[in-house]
RNA sequence: GCCGCCUUAGCUCAGUUGGUUAGAGCGCUAGAAUGUGGAUCUAGAGGUCCCCUGUUCGAUUCAGGGAGGCGGUACCA
């Protein structure tokens, strides 16, 4: 009795979708956010930062006295009973603050923003609850160069972000386009204009067979679910995945194509202009044409988007460690979205952004195990249990050089110490002892060195021995030896 | 939300056709090694076999229910 620890009183876990972050990741999405924003700031945009919560009204949907105020969104009851929410993205934020402040702006209002956002959704792989964006918007700013600006500078963003040459892809499209085909196929209810709209977005994921299943009857998936289609006749789903596989290699090609597809009607009409409009931009942006395609299958959201719309996909294929592959798709999107401000002022003001999901993209690059561990400090052993002070004054010497060193703070001796060292992927150990202080000497060991020394010794006793990796050096040039394993191992 | 699969040591997983002491590899701790990380050798610690109820002489194993995880699908402003 009583050897055994107690009961632990609480279980350590994590509600899902709430992603804790090592240091490489923090150090990846934040290199990512540094580049983007940087995109943006040379581009003309300025910084505001919102807080995390919004009153839910704000926000626009999912109103406080609906069943359930918490559905897609976090919401809680302030003081005052009033109901408010964590923001589910960057976008209404600023619209709440496009309306509040839009006496004192200069317009068009250019912002970037970056930060995390919140959606009360089931995770997935590159799915989380808890998420960063980094976001740039244009409001006050009608016309179609101002959507092609943004499209320009979403592909300048994903190159910053790391994807390079072929493994991105910004896909446009524009609402007017997708009207002119919903009319074209008399679908006249808001449901099955939903439905066919759901159904053309999955393009890409389900192939031309799988569409067209959501379009006529409906799909099984692979687990045996059935998904109820949009009901349309054999003619209306030949008409629908003839728009939606207009996409060509080029813009020019796919705008000729896409003239054939989508009829005489005035939507599509003003929607062939915009694209037209935009294709000339892109051109006078210099954006390279394998970076933006024109693509009749993109949708995005329902909800907001009120003329072109557009996605960043990531291309390059993404294998984790086991070798399967994992689908991440989409890792940003954008549009118009004429209305969204004219909820608070009463008066339309035209506006048009790009978001990047950067905690996306870095699952995309953690998946494939693109990000890697950083070096640890170097590790200053404490050889004197009695009097740390000398480990404490060479870890002082070398952060006042600028190195990042710290003294071994815990109670172990010294095998366990070297141990840690290694665990912290320290580039360099510093030792100093009695025969070293008595010396004035230091000891140093290049951990990375001494590894590579020692995958060639065979017996225990040469190991021991050999001591690879390991010197010593006057006091003096403590920092410089230092500094040179540290620069030699970046 | 709906559908499928899964849950045994810190991790990855064997196994028990219902039976007495439930295993491996990795990791961890200690030692070989008298101030020295990785590799090597030796020893050790570590378990509510997810939870509840039922069937049974007996349940980690069977049945029902629940929870959690993974995947698909729906939704995704």
């Amino acid at each position: 009795m009583g050897k055994k620890a107690p009961k632990p009183i609480d279980l350590a876990r994590k509600p899902r979708g709430f992603p804790d972050k090592r240091e490489a990741l923090i150090h990846a999405e934040q290199a990512m956010i540094e580049r983007i924003t940087g995109v943006y700031r040379r581009w003309g945009f300025e910084g505001l930062d919102t807080g995390a919560f919004e009153y839910t009204d704000a926000l626009g949907k999912f109103l406080p006295d609906e069943d359930r105020p918490n559905a897609g969104v976090f919401a809680l009851q302030d003081d005052d009973d009033q109901w408010m929410s964590l923001r589910y993205d960057l976008t209404a934020p600023l619209a709440r603050f496009a309306a509040e402040n839009w006496q004192t702006l200069a317009k068009p209002f250019r912002r970037y923003a970056a930060g995390p956002v919140w959606r009360n959704e089931k995770p997935g792989p590159g799915r989380f609850r808890e998420f960063l964006q980094c976001d740039a918007d244009s409001v006050g700013a009608a016309g179609s160069h101002a959507d092609a600006e943004m499209i320009a500078m979403a592909a300048e963003a994903m190159r910053a972000a790391g994807a390079a040459d072929g493994e991105f892809a910004i896909r446009v499209n524009t609402r007017q386009l997708l009207n002119a085909v919903l009319d074209g196929v008399g679908a006249a209810s808001a449901e099955v204009r939903l439905t066919i709209l759901r159904a053309l977005d999955k393009l890409d994921k389900f192939g031309t067979s799988g569409v067209a299943d959501l379009l006529g009857a409906g799909r099984m998936d692979e687990s045996g679910d059935f998904t109820k289609g949009a009901g349309l006749d054999v003619d209306g789903v030949k008409r629908v995945l003839a728009f939606a596989e207009a996409g060509r290699e080029t813009r020019s090609d796919t705008l000729e194509a896409l003239g054939q597809a989508v009829g005489t009607s005035e939507s599509a009409q003003t929607g062939l202009a915009e694209l037209k409009a935009i294709s000339r931009a892109l051109e006078a942006f210099a954006a390279p044409e394998a970076d933006v395609v024109f693509d009749p299958s993109v949708v995005r959201g329902l909800e907001y988007y009120t003329g072109p719309v557009f996605e960043a996909e990531l291309l390059k294929e993404t294998v984790d460690e086991d070798g399967r592959t994992v689908r991440i798709g989409s890792v940003g999107g954008g549009g118009r979205y004429d209305d969204l401000v004219a909820r608070f002022t009463g008066q339309k003001v035209p506006a048009t952004g790009f978001s990047v999901g950067i905690s996306r993209l870095a699952a995309a690059f953690a998946i494939s195990g693109e990000i890697r561990a950083l070096n640890g400090p170097v590790v200053v052993l404490n050889l004197d249990r009695e009097d740390p002070s000398e480990a404490l004054r060479l870890a002082s010497e070398l952060r006042r050089a600028g190195l990042r060193a710290e003294a071994y703070m815990g109670s172990s001796g010294m095998r366990p110490q070297m141990k840690y060292a290694d665990r912290r992927g320290a580039p360099a150990v510093v030792m100093v002892g009695e025969d070293e202080l008595a010396k004035g000497v230091v000891t140093i060991k290049d951990l990375k060195e001494g590894a590579r020394q020692a995958a060639a010794i065979e017996s225990n006793q040469e190991y021991r021995e050999a001591r690879p990796g390991q010197f010593e050096a006057p006091r003096a040039e403590l920092v410089a030896r230092v500094r040179a394993i540290v620069e030699a191992d970046q």
